[in-house]
RNA sequence: GCGGCUGUGGCGAAAUUGGUAUACGCGCAGGCUUCAGGUGCCUGUGGGCUUUACGCCCGUGGAGGUUCGAGUCCUCUCAGCCGCACCA
């Protein structure tokens, strides 16, 4: 019909350029403004080589989200940044000598350039990698004032130490045994370390779960993760030693069950104990083996218990039983307080540990028919005191016998461990403190911050982080005395600097603070956060703990950092996940070139629900491209045939056709907004947009010039979040307006409706005609209109219609017999 | 083992509250336009049956159930994916 192409080669770089000269996406930070305030965030990118699918796809996603509530009336914070410290940048500079900076530097670049050729309306004023001074010393900064608080503290224990990348990690990068990063399994080694005190947030962590906007499946990964029991602590006595053992139990009710006792290979007293007994040799063997086993080697519940006695006994306070004490490595140091009480009858590992070992095993709780039994029934074999209660309330009053008694109180455990984030690493954040042989740890004052990492030449880790290379560096003064000290030599955790990145955003440029609390107050929280789901207990646990630190410190009055969170699935290719070694990783560079970015940029989000893993396929790329090229075109050609239109709706007096492409128009705003507010539906979304375009082409002879514009004006201004070049050049041809500038459209309700509907006839729930109904039809008229029609009738002929179900609207069912 | 999620055409998927199952896209088939086209436009497309009709039957992993009516709710079950995994 025509030569004029949708040619994304010239309008994308067109617009971009009309967006980057008048800086549009950039918003001041104005605390009288009259529109709320929306914080619209993407997980920021680890800048290592090209951006890849899923970056495409997280910010098509977040792009969509801003936009539309940009155009809703809010005013938008919608920055970008890099979690530049890191592994990757590292180990390339250790197999080429090339700086990590420069590598990064490099990455940084393509993906500046890709996000501006993808037209993601970012406010890049407030710009900045983790890895520059200006942003790390702010991070040093913070970690002094845990410090202070006691939230950084420093202690030696034993860590998961990955030989391979030669550090030690946080329990949390620990995935199977193995490093999160390599898949080396890791080691457990004593060493001092730095931690983050989480573990005295556990609490919050957990119930401040519930005032968030979260996928279920994210929020119980983090309760999991967090593992809050309630239980008991309950001591038991060494005579001969004169020492108490507490243990923490969640089942005090089978205290009388306790047939005997463990203790953790790590336990500080295990040796102690078997001193001068007949098993002291044996014992010292087990646990030296023990200890040097790896976590993924001992960490199985499936493998058979091992142990041996220490040939001592303990008394069970409830009855003065004396109970052998054993140690073995499935009782965890890390875990309550490194020794159980072992009740075989009711626990499943105590069960297989007796089975082998030839233990006792006696059952105090009725119920199942085989025994370990973990379920709940009355308890037996007890106190008289307790049989026949009930094990739910004995957990109760024995645990307030023994507090009387001053044996035991209730007690709470955690999974959770402290956060460990010393890395013996390059490429991070220094640690901002010195060693003084008099004065001990001194923290860098802050007036000296940015503690600077320095230069070395050898990047290679050798169980010292590469910062110790750097004599000159690591040799400086004490801050609080004048005399020697030594820088300390360990990064941080990179985690770290994405703790709070979302927070330096609101304040880039402040040079006196990480922010100013007034300007952050106006924009936290993140009101909408979006990343993939492989950070559900990493990076979003730890963010949120460090917004809860820092809300105590008064430095923040956000409770939570992100308000609400979407977690987009993966796209896949050929059902796997894209990796360089199966060589089946596609870039968007090719595609963005080829078909354009809205092209791309759409595809990411039609091809299903963008919290689903999604595999890309180059025949469903051309369909969208297609659909944007109809959209395009036909918009050309009207366009092209007179004057520019006012976009306005014409509803007075539109009729036939006119009307029936208006209503569609109405329908499709309607669905487009519906699937945008608290829900992120865009794949139908966008769908809604092609019918609208397949409307006008199907009516586009039979109605007048302004109703064609109109409409495709309208599908213009509802595909921009998603296509935002084709979307703004569409709406221009059409207009002559920028439709970033127009309100979101609004559905005219008396366009939705219809004064007649199909209505449904059903006998007996089957369906069997189908009828045009006046809309206000009452139901009797309905009902009637319904037994009327013919081919209902032969249902209805010789039977009994017992009852009919009149849905006004939508359809009538007679019921017969 | 525990916890969570997902099963719908040849394929990706729709179906906000129980009310016309398969929107939209891909693929496929046919037609038109074109010198040509791996372009564009139009039509058709769940399966089966027959009397080819304004027809009937079946159909949302499987088996039951609730209901006038179930993809949707309940019970059991199978398959796949994800998370945790000796946490006392």
């Amino acid at each position: 019909m025509t030569e004029r192409r949708y040619d994304p080669r010239t309008i994308e770089p067109k617009w971009q350029a009309v967006w980057e000269r008048e800086r549009t996406w950039q918003v001041a930070d104005d605390p009288d403004a009259g529109n709320p305030k929306a914080y619209v965030l993407e997980m920021l990118p680890y800048p290592s080589g090209e951006p890849h699918m899923g970056h495409l796809k997280n910010y098509s996603v977040g792009d969509a989200v801003a936009h539309f509530r940009r155009r809703t009336g809010f005013r938008v914070l919608h920055p970008m940044g890099y979690d530049a410290f890191g592994l990757p940048a590292e180990n390339h500079a250790i197999r080429t000598g090339e700086h990590p900076r420069v590598s990064t530097a490099a990455s940084i670049e393509q993906f500046q350039k890709q996000f501006r050729e993808w037209g993601i309306s970012i406010d890049w004023s407030r710009e900045f990698g983790t890895h520059e001074p200006r942003y790390y010393r702010w991070t040093q900064w913070l970690f002094l004032r845990l410090l202070e608080r006691g939230l950084a503290y420093r202690k030696e224990a034993a860590v998961n130490w990955c030989p391979n990348d030669q550090t030690v990690l946080a329990n949390e990068q620990v995935i199977d045994g193995r490093c999160e990063r390599c898949g080396t399994p890791v080691e457990a080694r004593q060493l001092e370390q730095w931690f983050f005190r989480i573990t005295d947030y556990a609490d919050r962590l957990l119930d401040d779960l519930e005032t968030i906007d979260w996928p279920p499946h994210v929020v119980t990964m983090q309760r999991n993760w967090i593992g809050r029991s309630k239980g008991a602590e309950v001591s038991f006595a060494c005579p001969e030693l004169d020492t108490e053992y507490p243990v923490f139990t969640t089942r005090p009710d089978t205290l009388f069950g306790a047939t005997f006792f463990v203790m953790a290979p790590e336990h500080p007293d295990v040796l102690r104990l078997a001193a001068g007994t007949e098993h002291e040799t044996e014992a010292r063997e087990y646990i030296n083996r023990a200890l040097t086993e790896s976590r993924e080697e001992r960490g199985s519940a499936d493998r058979e218990k091992t142990g041996v006695p220490l040939g001592r006994t303990v008394v069970n306070p409830v009855n003065g039983e004396r109970i052998p004490v054993w140690v073995a490595d499935y009782v965890l140091m890390e875990y309550g307080t490194g020794a159980i009480m072992a009740v075989p009858a009711h626990d499943e590992r105590d069960h297989a540990f007796a089975v082998r070992f030839g233990l006792p095993i006696r059952r105090v709780v009725e119920g199942g028919e085989e025994l370990p039994y973990t379920g709940d029934g009355p308890i037996v074999n007890s106190d008289p005191r307790f049989d026949g209660m009930h094990n739910r309330e004995a957990m109760e009053s024995i645990v307030d016998w023994l507090d009387s008694e001053g044996r035991g109180h209730r007690s709470v455990n955690y999974r959770l461990r402290d956060w460990l984030l010393s890395r013996q690493r390059y490429w991070g954040c220094p640690i901002p403190v010195v060693y003084c042989a008099d004065c001990g740890i001194v923290p860098v004052p802050d007036d000296q911050l940015p503690v600077p990492l320095p230069d070395v030449t050898d990047y290679k880790p050798k169980g010292r982080s590469p910062l110790a290379t750097a004599e000159a560096w690591v040799h400086t003064t004490c801050p609080s005395c004048g005399g020697p000290a030594e820088r300390e030599t360990d990064t941080m955790d990179t985690f770290v600097d994405s703790s709070w990145y979302f927070m330096r955003y609101c304040d880039a440029d402040n040079d006196s603070a990480p922010w100013d609390p007034e300007i952050l107050a106006q924009w936290m929280p993140v009101d909408q956060y979006i990343g993939g789901v492989e950070h559900a207990v990493l990076h979003l646990m730890y963010a949120r703990f460090f917004t809860k630190a820092l809300a105590d410190m008064g430095l923040v009055s956000a409770q939570e950092p992100f308000k609400a969170l979407f977690t987009q699935g993966m796209i896949t290719r050929d059902g796997a996940k894209m990796s360089k070694s199966k060589g089946n990783v596609i870039s968007p560079t090719a595609y963005v070139e080829r078909y354009g970015a809205d092209t791309a940029r759409c595809y990411t989000l039609f091809i299903g629900p963008p919290d689903q893993d999604a595999d890309w396929k180059d025949d469903g790329v051309e369909g969208v491209h297609r659909f944007l090229g109809r959209l395009w075109r036909l918009a050309a050609d009207v366009a092209a045939s007179g004057d520019v239109l006012v976009p306005e709706s014409r509803a007075n007096g539109a009729a036939g056709d006119d009307l029936e492409l208006l209503r569609k128009a109405h329908w499709a705003i309607d669905k487009v907004t519906g699937d945008m507010t608290g829900r992120f539906a865009f794949n139908t979304a966008i769908a809604a947009v092609m019918e609208l375009t397949n409307e006008c082409y199907a009516r586009r002879d039979a109605v007048q010039r302004e109703m064609l514009a109109f409409a495709l004006a309208t599908a213009a201004s509802l595909i921009f979040p998603f296509a935002p070049h084709c979307g703004a050049d569409v709406y221009d041809m059409l207009t002559g307006r920028r439709v970033w500038e127009e309100p979101w459209p609004v559905a005219d309700p008396a366009l939705l409706e219809r004064d007649v509907v199909e209505l449904v006839v059903q006998v007996n729930g089957k369906l069997r005609d189908r009828v045009e109904a006046p809309a206000a039809a009452a139901r009797d008229e309905l009902e009637s209109l319904a037994r009327g029609r013919p081919r209902v009738q032969g249902y209805l002929d010789g039977k009994d219609v017992v009852k009919v179900v009149v849905v006004p609207g939508r359809l009538v069912n007679f019921v017969v017999r």
